[in-house]
DNA sequence: GTCGACGTATCAGTTCATGTTACATGATCG
DNA sequence: CGATCATGTAACATGAACTGATACGTCGAC
């Protein structure tokens, strides 16, 4: 199963973005990606709706951010890309009725979820700015 | 990105076969699990070499548990999966010499290893007969 | 020796994310 | 105002990976 490498992609777009004083296009930043100006968009159209970036059509246009890194949080990024699922393991209901069935899923769930509040706390304390530097943030 | 319910699977059909006395067929436990014959066997090939069940050919042939169900940790079912990958996000190195994917790969590696420790802790608490009663293993 | 069961290689089918193309919209510049 | 440049997005193509399916080999009980 290949795993969902978005969040990684952007992250790494947005702290070059925050390296240049203008905007970038499409073009620039889907190479840096890896990828191609269409898949590009698409994956930062989360972004530009909950305003962690802004993007300008027409000569000289192209995306910026629109505050600095210490204002992103990990969290709002991982948010604005519609929490994509973390995890690659789950439940499959084929039984929903039968007792043992649900107390399987009950067991696993509940060390998802316990997961998945660590990994909203980590990414709620981690600004971007703490990634641009040395990989220094207190641990 | 589907998520890979073998875990799951297997947790129900281990708990089956803790409730009846002699070898249950892979035919029979297939139907139990959703699937086919070969595909239970498939899945439950790691589970013989690690000596959780033991299988047997022949006229009464079929699987059976080797040990009660409170010898067996959910992380030994885990482990005798392959250890299948707990995340669906990851990095993608694309520019492996890039400083500042370092940094953001190092950052989602650490929050995954954390996680990871976080499963494996609970996975070892968790021996089969506490799913198999009601679910109460300790909060 | 026949039958019943597992073991497993191999191929087919499906699904889903990503890649690609195409075209519409809108801003800027001359 | 028209040309150009950039984004926005729909629609379709591609490819990889997992699951399903089939076939056949092995081995043990009767």
């Amino acid at each position: 199963m290949n795993r969902d490498t978005r969040l990684s992609d952007v992250l790494h777009v947005l702290l070059h973005m925050a390296m240049v004083d203008g905007p970038l296009t499409s073009e620039v930043l889907a190479r840096s990606m890896g990828t191609n100006p269409a898949v590009f968009r698409r994956t930062m159209a989360g972004l530009r709706e909950t305003g962690i970036v802004s993007s300008d059509k027409g000569h000289g246009g192209g995306w910026r951010l629109t505050r600095p890194l210490n204002k992103i949080t990990l969290l709002a990024v991982y948010e604005a890309l519609g929490r994509p699922n973390l995890f690659a393991i789950g439940n499959r209901s084929r039984h929903p009725e039968c007792l043992v069935e649900r107390n399987v899923n009950a067991v696993l769930a509940d060390t998802m979820a316990e997961a998945s509040t660590l990994f909203y706390r980590r990414f709620g304390e981690i600004t971007l700015d703490n990634i641009a530097g040395s990989h220094e943030f207190g641990h």
